[in-house]
DNA sequence: CTGAGTGCAAACAGTTTGCATTACT
DNA sequence: AGTAATGCAAACTGTTTGCACTCAG
């Protein structure tokens, strides 16, 4: 089980403990919520998510939290939809996933794609830019909403 | 010379003109700004731009009129930085481009790669979305910047 | 014990909206 | 003339920051 949300709360712990920061509550509590909560999530949602729970956290240190696991990459800040910043765990293995949203009702999906990765790969060693990461998102229509809108275009 | 800045602003004129919608003075005066600008501008810069050469225009009409060509397939937004949203013109010939992020300095470069491309659409054939239109941003660091930061990582 | 981390609330930036006024068509 | 579009300013949303307090190491 590559990169299974245990895996990965743990190696975010340790991670966090080797950088010298203090696993408090708060850190913990949005370390796990967002482990739980697992793709493209947003500030709010791990702040909903706690609050159902009793374990409020104060929305500071939540996105103060989300800022460090983004610095740490033990997270990533994905630009999907402008105006929010959403989120996921990074696995320590490189294993990820790119995004498929949806124009009319905003749900996300996930692909993986090797051929596309390739492509990047090469395209990496081509440009001038030394490449770290990317991000690929498709938009377009759910098969819920292609179904309900799609007829009647 | 496919796509040019002069074409593109004819074809948003003409465009507007088809669907009813006037072309005001600051209407026009943010099409042809953004035309000029180019490549992933913001809001900001059109305005900026308009106020250098003593012809203001009010954020709300940028922002309406940017909205609209969003609409209109002939400007799209892009989600490279979060925080800002980015247009820039879109080519009835459907040619585009994708970013390279410098995330030390935030320059944008772009891109265009026929393989990647390819894997992209052979890809939006196999997902159950509709796809219509799809992003990729690589992020890393731009010449100057590694050159600077480089040697001293 | 001591400073990293927290929570609050105020500050901010970017964007949107209501409404009276202006100006395309 | 009639209505789409503008400009202003206030409202909003998401995010950041200052500061006194707290708690993990």
């Amino acid at each position: 089980m590559l990169g299974s949300v245990g895996d990965w709360v743990g190696h975010a712990r340790a991670t966090l403990a080797s950088g010298g920061y203090r696993l408090s509550g708060p850190r913990a509590a949005v370390v796990a919520t967002l482990a739980d909560l697992g793709c493209s999530v947003t500030a709010k949602e791990i702040a909903d998510r706690l609050h159902e729970r009793g374990e409020d956290v104060g929305v500071a240190s939540i996105y103060r939290t989300l800022e460090l696991l983004d610095r740490l990459a033990l997270a990533r800040r994905l630009d999907i939809a402008e105006g929010v910043a959403r989120y996921e765990p990074m696995y320590p293995s490189g294993e990820h996933h790119h995004h498929l949203v949806c124009r009319s009702c905003g749900d996300v999906a996930t692909f993986e794609d090797p051929d596309l990765e390739r492509a990047i790969e090469k395209l990496a060693g081509r440009v001038n830019y030394a490449v770290a990461a990317h991000d690929v998102t498709l938009r377009g229509e759910c098969p819920d909403c292609a179904a309900a809108n799609g007829p009647g275009a």
